[in-house]
DNA sequence: ACCGTAAACGATAACGGTATCGTTACCAAG
DNA sequence: CTTGGTAACGATACCGTTATCGTTTACGGT
């Protein structure tokens, strides 16, 4: 049925090592037997299988992608950047949506395992379980991690510096005048919410501020629900309003929007308010929202190039690549006190 | 070094077919044989290699989906709902983002009847390649269509009723009174665009109004050029302002609402605007945005499933599935016109 | 005693390639 | 004339698994 090298080996009246050579680029072999050859791979419709490469060559040119398909698509965004640079060297990706789930992070470590990729970038659900910090100590496969990683393990890994963020975040607000900051976190049981948190406290320390200028509150991680939780925080007059909103991401910070607007309240004048993440839109508001841009490109390409080197250099004595990359802080009208204090 | 079954079957004393038998649930096998082959693969950590497996069986468990990763992400939110119908299904995938260009098309073309995967979802770019075709053509491989396909092809395909939608918008803006509708067009020699152009103008037709009620204008698939856009429609003083926006999607009517509101005018007793694909923010937009939802869920959900069915049924009598989804309408304060006409 | 049958297992040949190690022919150098 | 090098090709084993087709053994029925 399928055109195999044995077949174009009679038709050529050689043998299907001469094939190979000629599919391959390989060297040992006359150019014009090579054309010929190529010619009639071409006639015949030959399409090379890359299951039986494989399976001698011991390489199958892909990786894996163990994350999360998270609700705000910036995981997904990550896997396109790292799906681009391993294309471009000649890798196809495997995108293994783990949902959260340690079981189904279990199963696909397993899995890919089984299809011998050649490499594995992580991103894995909070908590290292023991059975998957052991699955990973058992494999010869190279792997890299994203975002988050098991603090048993001495490993290669790309994150964020969120314990910046946490403080570059706030200590805008706090340059700016605010002395009233909620901070809304929808995570705060993540490494990537402590750390936020512990930044932000210390950019209140640092500034030698009363500590209660700052206030962590906890909501769930969708736009309606912060909206709620804000409609109600501001519906509450036992307290005053805060004078400025930190919000999770951008995406719950149009929920909060929309409760202070609703309020009758203006943004800036009567709360100020910024997100997390920088998403396109967030310029394009009104007024234009105050965020902190976290290249999510920039960490899959570097994780994927880390990976790359490591499948590609034999050398085990390499030194482990811990690399944190610091978010930026993008000001725009939505924090910008009118008058000054 | 890697565990195979012929380590298994030596421990164990038989023969490796054995071994296979009993790692694969297969009859011919006594059952105690069966848990003491099982206990040894365990205990020497054997991982099944599926290359040589897919290699004798020809079924490699894993479809190929070759798309563009528009910058909206909805492809990509169209992938996921693949993804996770074909995990169900014991199906892994492969993303291949073509980037809009059919030299990629043909690359991942080539690489994924390498790789033997049992199924193809195809989104392709615009205009039906000869040579797309021809290499269609000649496989063996199924395949589904999803959104797009070529019309000299007689084969399955998921798509969204474009006309229809196209339609459902000019009408509700005409319901509700507006007479002086710009349709802000960025992808208009698209079928999609071609399609919703046409039955905007239907519509138009239909409520029997003057067809210059309903004007197209071209503009660059970016927020920012939608904006800048609007902004320099708007601010055109020698033509009357539109009374109602209708955007090409939500994301660039974000563009066009800042436009809007900077101007002064208010949405939508100035003007009425509305998008399409009805994005997660969209209702927490104010006013809340009209929009257009069609389930890139359903349609990633159908053609997986389609797809999945012809793999697994040897029928090649089936009939061609060509399913057409209905988008709808959602109504939101953007479109209401407070006072009747 | 004979046959039939089913359960449990094995030998061998694929699957479609590449690696390894020849082999042959030819030609230049000593 | 021998030697040695090199270009060009082939035979064969092997990668890890399953398919195919045996074979053996036990046992029940007649």
């Amino acid at each position: 049925m399928t055109v195999t090298i044995k077949d174009i080996a009679a038709k050529a009246g050689v043998s299907v090592i001469t094939v190979s050579r000629a599919m391959n680029n390989k060297p040992d072999i006359n150019i014009a037997t090579k054309e010929r050859i190529l010619k009639i791979a071409e006639e015949l419709g030959y399409v090379p299988n890359e299951l039986a490469k494989s399976l001698v060559t011991r390489r199958t040119n892909s990786i894996a992608v163990l994350m999360p398909s998270t609700p705000d698509y910036l995981a997904i965004e990550k896997f396109v950047s790292i799906n681009q640079v391993c294309y471009e060297a000649g890798y196809t990706t495997l995108f293994c949506d783990t949902q959260n789930s340690v079981e189904k992070e279990l199963e696909f470590l397993r899995q890919v395992k089984s299809k011998r990729v050649d490499g594995i970038l992580l991103f894995p659900v909070q908590g290292g379980d023991k059975r998957y910090i052991n699955e990973l100590q058992n494999t010869t496969i190279p792997y890299v991690f994203l975002h988050r990683f098991p603090e048993e393990l001495d490993c290669d890994y790309v994150k964020n510096d969120n314990e910046y963020g946490g403080y570059i975040t706030v200590n805008h607000l706090l340059e700016q005048g605010y002395r009233n900051i909620k901070y809304i976190c929808a995570r705060p049981n993540t490494t990537t919410g402590r750390e936020r948190i512990s930044g932000g406290k210390k950019a209140v320390k640092d500034n030698n501020i009363p500590s209660d200028s700052l206030e962590v509150l906890i909501c769930d991680d969708s736009i309606h629900a912060c909206y709620v939780f804000v409609k109600n925080l501001l519906a509450d007059k036992s307290e005053q309003n805060p004078d400025a909103l930190f919000v999770w991401n951008d995406r719950l910070a149009i929920g909060a929007r929309k409760a202070i607007l609703e309020e009758g309240l203006k943004i800036p004048e009567d709360i100020a308010l910024m997100g997390y993440d920088d998403l396109e839109i967030s310029e394009f508001l009104l007024p234009p929202l105050t965020s902190v841009r976290q290249s999510t490109y920039e960490i899959g390409r570097r994780a994927s190039q880390i990976l790359l080197e490591k499948i590609e250099s034999s050398d085990n004595t390499r030194a482990v690549q811990k690399i944190t990359i610091k978010p930026e802080l993008i000001i725009r009208e939505s924090t910008k006190k009118s008058s000054g204090i």
